[in-house]
DNA sequence: AAAACATTTAACCAAATGGTTAAATGTTAG
DNA sequence: CTAACATTTAACCATTTGGTTAAATGTTTT
């Protein structure tokens, strides 16, 4: 039935390490400039711990990677491993780019067998629904 | 310092919905077809009670959206809420697509520079970012 | 060597997660 | 009406998560 292979345990790991604001914003900060967890923990309401904890969770889904300099540990991003989840998220997104292909088609069609419809179509590319 | 506003609350759950194999799973077969919990559940191996748990956390994440037909419940992915995780990603990557232009033109440079080619190599980028 | 600094580890806690089984709720069919 | 079906709710459980404070570990500076 459902085989949890490695893809889908780092793939875990690495949604369920974005699923953080702290996470998250934490990120973004360390795509430019490495930084120490004294840096970091200066920009959050949480102790220094805490932030320990949330770069563990960064490094072991592979997002970060860190370093030592002397007493300090510097880390910085590692995008390398987020393009798994981008390419999960774009392989669903696949079939609703399809689907939309289809519906937009569908439309084209009919309205080249009766070019007498109501205008009512013209907001179709958008589509919330598709029936 | 953080404000969690409700971007990042949805980016919470969207992320957090994505962090579980069956969850992931079960949204790459809804995509195409409304499926009842019945249906769900005979392809994993664990109980309706748990199914309806993951759908939970789907349609909260926005994710899934269900309608009931009679006694059974059907579902079917709403890919919308999606692309606010793809934009965060894209978002989060353009660094990296930057920092290798960055590299890449460095490079050139260099190249450049140490075989006295012509000039003609002056805007490989598409970005003439800082300096 | 001692003090100051940067960080982690340990121990703890409350809440959330992911699962279970058993009972309850609706809905359709006989 | 009653039985069967589809699903949810309730109660429970073990584990994980996200935080805390206090102590321990390394590293630099004086």
């Amino acid at each position: 039935m459902l085989d949890m292979n490695t893809n889908d345990q780092q793939l875990d790991s690495i949604f369920q390490a974005l699923s953080d604001t702290t996470r998250r914003n934490i990120l973004m900060r360390v795509r430019n400039s490495d930084e120490t967890v004294s840096d970091l923990t200066a920009h959050y309401n949480m102790s220094m711990p805490a932030i320990t904890k949330h770069l563990n969770v960064l490094e072991q889904a592979g997002l970060i990677i860190r370093r030592k300099e002397g007493r300090k540990r510097l880390c910085r991003a590692e995008p390398k491993n987020l393009t798994s989840a981008m390419e999960w998220l774009e392989y669903y997104q696949e079939f609703w780019n399809e689907q939309l292909e289809n519906l937009k088609q569908f439309v084209e069609k009919s309205v080249d067998r009766n070019t007498t419809l109501s205008p009512s179509h013209k907001n179709i590319g958008k589509g919330d629904k598709h029936e």
